[in-house]
DNA sequence: GCCAACGTTGGC
DNA sequence: GCCAACGTTGGC
């Protein structure tokens, strides 16, 4: 099993969404940077847990998902009305890929960057890495650990 | 809203 | 294949 984070704004989409959608299953659309996508197509698999992580405004980890459905394209890619429409793929050849995840928790109290960077053991986490801006990004099982139980403790 | 750090595009 | 210009991300 694997860890990821995966970044969303939370004006555009937020773990209070998820939350709400049916089943609370969301396809994580709109990926454009091939790292991610990578991430995403290659290595994302049935059962792998995720951070929510909400960027830009208050900049927090705020919950917990899993991934219920692997790699699949992303359609939105092909809708001239999608605002992430991107005209150089077609159908016979899919660019971007997506996955559906589950929501499976809302911490009580989010963990903002700040707090984060003052973790021990998160150090080398490539959230905290200078210009590190990848949307899906790996995580180590002991960071994940380290967040949950973090996160945890604080609900005490 | 600003802007630094990145990623992508496209002329050559 | 280089690299300048442009667009985007995301912390602050």
């Amino acid at each position: 099993m694997k860890y990821w984070l995966m970044k969303s704004e939370p004006n555009d989409f937020s773990i209070e969404d998820l939350k709400n959608r049916p089943n609370q299953i969301e396809p994580w659309d709109g990926v454009r940077n091939y790292q991610a996508r990578n991430y995403m197509r290659d290595e994302m698999k049935l059962g792998d847990r995720v951070l929510f992580y909400h960027s830009r405004t208050n900049p927090s980890v705020v919950g917990t998902a899993k991934v219920v459905k692997e790699s699949y394209p992303d359609h939105t890619a092909w809708d001239p009305n999608d605002h992430h429409f991107d005209p150089k793929t077609d159908k016979d050849n899919p660019r971007w890929y997506m996955v559906d995840v589950q929501f499976e928790q809302e911490f009580v109290r989010p963990i903002p960057l700040p707090e984060l960077r003052k973790i021990a053991g998160l150090e080398k986490m490539v959230l905290l890495q200078k210009g590190s801006r990848l949307s899906v990004q790996p995580v180590t099982e002991g960071e994940f650990e380290i967040i949950l139980n973090y996160a945890a403790s604080q609900e005490a």
